[in-house]
DNA sequence: TTAAATTTAATTGTTTACAATTAAAAATGA
DNA sequence: TCATTTTTAATTGTAAACAATTAAATTTAA
């Protein structure tokens, strides 16, 4: 087998487990995200909000990696929910700012429960290794990132 | 901040810069895939099937953590795209083998120069720290994937 | 053997992703 | 100033993902 062919298998992908991976932890979100009643992309704009309430639609986006058009659909499920509010705002009227409301600010709580569950998923790794697995995933993603 | 709220930011997740590598390394393959009419999780099943021509389609799921619902229609683009064939098996009525086209597996040979192209996106990390992060990764996925 | 359970793929409905385009507002520059 | 460019969200269309259900074929166990 040549290398190119070697490269060509699915075990010896980079991109395969890590694209396994992210579906797999979403997926151990389901279950504690259920009770809030929301998803993990949103749970993600709650989480940013949580930290900053008040931001626009493209600094959501900056932080998520997101666009508009995955964003804005998000957002109005949000609203719909009356977990936020989208308020066109004054200084600039293309903006759009996502406020959290008082739902939404309640949430928060409750959402503090959430990391402990997932991080029990994966007890079975040294805290240690998994601070720097961390730390590896970060700088992949600054890698791909570069323009 | 009490602990709780600390895990709760986004910079302190884990699964979040996953969920972004994986979404980037994605697109990282569009370009070169484009030229092949296929999108990732479709060259994902390709890959597969020039390991192994003519699985069924929960062996593939099962390579993949993928189930009917999101292969079925993915297989029905592939074979309308003319690369796989989708076949009744005459043993087992309720399977439905796959069965790369002629031109399916033409294909193999164009596709044979795409993880060269991917590796340069990482050529700023070193082999051996890739090889390690790779395993880290697939650690992850066995780690999730107990029931 | 045959009724019950399991396996398999397909279907339905909801929610991401994202490319490409549109439209309005704001910033820039001649 | 005012035409041009840029920024910002929204929209449209395509393709995943995945839960839940359905229907047919097969396996199992009574």
């Amino acid at each position: 087998m040549t290398k190119e062919q070697d490269l060509l298998l699915l075990e010896n992908q980079i991109c395969f487990p890590l694209y396994a991976a992210s579906r797999m932890i979403i997926q151990a979100y389901r279950e504690p995200l259920e009770e809030l009643g929301i998803t993990y992309p949103q749970y993600l704009v709650m989480m940013i909000l949580w930290e900053k309430d008040g931001l626009a639609v493209n600094e959501i986006g900056k932080r998520l990696f997101l666009d508009s058009g995955t964003l804005t659909p998000l957002l109005k499920r949000l609203e719909s929910h009356n977990l936020i509010k989208r308020v066109r705002s004054e200084d600039d009227e293309r903006k759009v700012e996502i406020q959290l409301t008082f739902q939404g600010k309640s949430m928060k709580s409750k959402a503090e429960k959430i990391p402990a569950k997932i991080l029990e998923c994966l007890n079975s790794w040294e805290p240690e290794t998994l601070v720097n697995f961390k730390s590896e995933v970060n700088k992949l993603v600054k890698t791909l990132n570069q323009p």
